[in-house]
DNA sequence: GACATTTATTTGCATGTGCAACTATTTGCT
DNA sequence: AGCAAATAGTTGCACATGCAAATAAATGTC
């Protein structure tokens, strides 16, 4: 019913690897949240916190930093948090030196949540994306993707995958999509 | 106050561009879903299907298949379709040779909202994602992705970036992410 | 041709999220 | 000490989403 259509995306290789990008990620992470959810597993934003928890010097956080870390809201986090906490897999306690904090740490059970979400979430990335790479190919996209990190991360994310930090000063707000 | 601390993912070098890919796409969505709101741009969500009916065979497209093709359920759809259409950006009509089917369609004010958006979207790539390869880099994860595209993704996927074909017959539901 | 079945879409309900406002606590200034 | 400003976290509200049920229309069966 019309001429050419559509040209928008001006289809550089840059932008169709973007538009790739999106695309392989929504439907990778869709994939794999019904698989943790079918084998009774915790969710795939949950595991986030956790792993991230676990991973926090000391295996503590306060509730803003992991806020930042996880890329949530401060109320997004506190109401994920006061959730995991009721199932028993999250501790909050009050730091004594400043009573505004809470540090937050795994308990037993959520570490034991966490290994058992390991167990399904591996071969769950593995099917849906690691088996495609070649080890070479992981390592170049790992390459660009903490080039890219460096640039648009923020300190919250510097030190992903080298040695976790969790001693920021600064950071604000978060921007929410539709 | 622990040992080693973390070892849970073992850190093959896919799995660290698993993880990598996860915090690159949310920190890069989110930057860019700002940046559109800032600049008074129709939503990132909403250019996708924008986007995505225009380049459909035709310019148009039905809604469940408009549903499969930008990841939604098709209830979310349903509304997010309502919303657009009430905006005066989205047209949705009956089909006359099945009652149950609505072809949905981009209006002048979609097209040109679309367009508009297009020069923000543009740059905020650009500025997010895209400096950061180089176009060899670009065209290697844009095969990578398409590769992993082959594999998982539905019939909605296929053509995508080469000739969106829009007459898949079957799909079905749709996981939600937690 | 009437009736069960299947298909396309929308609505009811519960849930998760962000923003802005609020509370509690600490810090800085005098 | 006293009080304004900053900081950490939580809560009210609005809204987007998915699932399951409801609606509407087509198709198959007898």
């Amino acid at each position: 019913m019309n001429p050419p259509a559509s040209n928008f995306p001006d289809k550089l290789p840059q932008q169709v690897a973007w538009r790739l990008f999106l695309t392989v990620h929504a439907l990778t992470c869709q994939k794999i949240d019904e698989g943790l959810q079918a084998e009774g597993c915790i969710s795939f934003g949950d595991y986030d916190v956790l792993l991230t928890v676990n991973e926090a010097t000391n295996e503590t956080m306060t509730m803003g930093e992991l806020a930042d870390a996880v890329l949530l809201s401060k109320s997004g986090m506190s109401r994920r948090a006061a959730r995991l906490a009721e199932r028993g897999l999250l501790l909050r306690k009050q730091s004594r030196s400043d009573g505004r904090v809470f540090q937050v740490s795994l308990s037993a059970a959520g570490r034991r949540a966490l290994n058992q979400a390991w167990k399904t979430y591996r071969p769950l990335i593995e099917q849906n994306f690691v088996q495609y790479l070649t080890e070479e190919e992981a390592e170049q996209m790992g390459k660009i993707y903490q080039r890219v990190l460096d640039q648009i991360g923020g300190e919250a994310h510097r030190g992903l995958l080298e040695a976790r930090v969790t001693d920021a000063p600064k950071k604000k707000k978060r921007g929410g999509a539709a």
